[in-house]
DNA sequence: GCTTGACCTGGAGTGGGCTCCAGGTGGGAT
DNA sequence: ATCCCACCTGGAGCCCACTCCAGGTCAAGC
């Protein structure tokens, strides 16, 4: 490796990321991560843009996309530039989901906060 | 069936509820649901009690309650007046869950907003 | 020179939460 | 009367997203 580029160990990728090792090369072999570079002893070593990617991946899990979809988004990001507007139309899809789904949670939680106000009144 | 009380056919409940008539049956079997009442042929007859107690797992379920915890719920539910403190320190941890929830979803859609603007300024 | 520990591989196993299936019954509309 | 459709049961199967395992390699510290 060249000296100055920064390269992770799969350890500190797991501290980086709060993914497992495990998972780490699950995403790989299922491509959701390129074919991570390696030392001469066969061991990964993450660049930058590895780990950048992976805090990517860490916000579309969080907030609940699907595997299947991360993997197209994954593929357009590897097609280049002229599907820009593709990822920015699935982008906007899931950012209309997790709309939908905070505004769901919320309405669920004023319930589950009424239910907890009607159990104090009984109780005093 | 007493005259003037309203039950419901396994249909109308899929219908009121939004689970399916597999899931209902799956809940039944796994205790979530007592035994639902049955009418001469065997079929289901639920009660407006049950229905109600479906709408509860429902926000409870939505607002990402595992199975298991449910069945604590019921179980406290099942057995009493007396477990009502019981049930608000759970309702209430649950409610904290939701609300660390909802953040980390918000803040992790910014990212995703972000990520859309940066395409956005990249393509025009 | 030996141990420890971080890492490797391919493949099997797990857990949660349903979902489907085969084979059968009963009741309401035509 | 007959058809169809909603419903029944026990049990198997499925999907997702990991997670674990056995058996092995290398590097560094004691």
């Amino acid at each position: 490796m060249l000296p100055g580029v920064s390269v992770y160990t799969p350890g500190q990728v797991v501290e980086e990321t709060g993914f497992s090792l495990d998972t780490l090369r699950y995403y790989e072999r299922i491509g959701l991560l390129e074919p991570i570079g390696r030392n001469a002893a066969g061991q990964r070593r993450f660049t930058q843009a590895d780990v950048g990617w992976l805090g990517t991946i860490r916000c579309l899990r969080d907030t609940g996309m699907p595997i299947a979809e991360m993997l197209r988004f994954a593929e357009l990001v590897r097609e280049g530039d002229h599907t820009i507007r593709d990822r920015i139309a699935l982008l906007e899809a899931h950012d209309r989901r997790v709309e939908a789904q905070v505004d769901n949670l919320r309405e669920k939680q004023t319930v589950v906060q009424n239910k907890i106000s009607y159990y104090r009144a009984v109780v005093d």
